[in-house]
Parts: structure tokens; sequence; C-alpha cells
DNA sequence: CAGTATCCAGCTAGATACTG
DNA sequence: CAGTATCTAGCTGGATACTG
């Protein structure tokens, strides 16, 4: 069956156009950084435990406290994730017990910096945001 | 109960963190971006049909053939969403039959600008990510 | 300490059908 | 043309229990 109609047409577009989304790399990038753990473990990393400070190396059970709302198998599966991007450093020291440390590497400090320039949009702008949300609300609430 | 044993300190941590998150202005935008067809639209009306090119208005059906993947609900949920954000404006012309024009505001422009950034770190790095990323499947294919 | 394994509730987003 | 309404499958992520 040829794509001849407006049905088939418009599937045919969305499987090009979805395809077109799988090779794009700011997608690709965009599906990495918008987890929720990810921003916060590259700003843990990148800024240290005070958000304040250069980057410095961190221990799980360090990270599993600063971000006090990530679960145990949320973490790891972000920290594997960012590993295997190339963006985090896994080094084990074979103490007992074993120490574990995570370090952004080159790219993921690189990755960090440039986020950075989102949180001044954000430290500058949400107000905005929020106040157009707040009376968008409100003008929807009289009606 | 107050909060003395250490279950009780973590589970208070963790309140707490949520609390700073629900009000960390990055963390909102985060959210409000990290939407996979926020940023498509952005940049569709950012940067034009063509990805190249000026801001310009683009009407609900443009939008909808452009963003081949798209299904009505979402295009319409997340055009309210930017429009109510401020991001976005909705203009409706009372022809018969009706035509409506999206466009963004000097804030989502601003924003829009912004995430350009992010793009750039994408067609620039992401590359490497991707290349550290087969290394590492590749390493454990092998194992 | 630093994980792994499993189960499942909740939300999201797509498909589908209908309308001023 | 530009939506609204409804249903549901599938995925995500949290809770929980266990381990080298």
């Amino acid at each position: 069956m040829s794509t001849t109609s407006a049905a088939g047409k418009r599937a045919q577009a969305k499987i090009e156009y979805d395809a077109f989304l799988a090779v794009c790399p700011s997608r690709k990038l965009l599906e990495r950084v918008s987890d929720k753990w990810v921003t916060l473990i590259l700003a843990a990393l990148g800024s240290g435990p005070d958000c304040q400070g250069g980057p410095r190396p961190m221990r799980y059970s360090e990270l599993s406290r600063l971000l006090a709302g990530v679960s145990q198998k949320m973490l790891t599966q972000t920290l594997r994730a960012l590993e295997r991007d190339g963006l985090v450093s896994r080094t084990v020291t074979p103490t007992v017990p074993v120490t574990v440390t995570y370090e952004l590497t080159a790219l993921g400090l690189s990755l960090h910096e440039t986020m950075r320039t989102l949180k001044r949009w954000a430290e500058s702008h949400m107000d905005q945001v929020l106040a157009s949300r707040a009376h968008h609300d409100r003008a929807a609430q009289s009606e």
C-alpha cells in the first residue's frame, strides 16, 4: 500500500519527523538533561555541596545526603547514565568498607557551565513567568 | 511524634529538600522547558518553519504540520501552558473559519535565545557523549 | 558503604471521536 | 480551522527488602 492518501502522508511525515528527532543532537541533550536528578547531580558535583565553590568529587552517601529527595534506585541509575555518557567518572577505592567517589569529567564540567546559563535566565526571568501564570489563573478564576 | 530517630531526620530532610526544590527558579524553568514539545514549539516560533530566519507568528495548523509527531491534545496543551507563562501570545482573528496565530512574546524570545546556548553545546559535544556511550556499551557487551 | 532486585501506584501522552 | 473530551496502555520512579 503506497502512501497516497492524506492519512498516509500524515503518517509518513510523522515517521520522518520521529526519525529526524532521533538523530537531532539538541534533542538527545535535552533527553539526558531534562531528567530531574541529572541536573541536581551535575550541580552538586560542579559547585560543591554548598552550591558555591568549585567542582569536587563526592561519595555516593554524600550525594545521597545532599539530594535528600532521591531514592537509591534513581541515584544509582542516574549516576550510571552519566558515567555511560562520559559526564561523570566513578572511582572505587578498595578500603573496607569500599569507598566510591564520583567526579565531573571535563565534558561534564563543560555541560555544567552551559547549564548555568539556564540558571541565570531562570533567576532573572522566572518571576515574570510566575507573575504571568498567576495573572492568567486569576483571570480564569473570575469568569 | 518528634523527629529524633535517624529515619525521622531523613524524612524531615527530604521534606525540606522538596520544599526547597518547589521554590527553586532553576527547577521551575527546567520543569517547563524539559517538556518534549515545549522546546520544539519554541524553536518553531523562534526560528521559523525552516529553522533558519527570524521569529514569526504561526497558525495552529502550520505548527501541527511542522511538528509532525505531535498530537492535537499535546499541541493545544503545550501552547496553553506557554501562553499561561507569558512565553507565547495567542491571537484570534474572527474570519470564517476562525484563524488563530501564535507568536513568541519578548520573554519567550529571550528564553529561545538562551536555549540556543544548549543547542550549541549539543552540536559541539554530543558526538563525544555518543562516543562514550557506544564505548561503554561495547565494553559491557564483551564481558 | 554502596549498591541490586522486585513490585506496583500514578501520571503522561497517544489514539479516537466529536464540535462551534 | 482549531480545537474539546474521554479512555487507556505504558512507562517512570518510589517504596521496600536484600547483599558483597
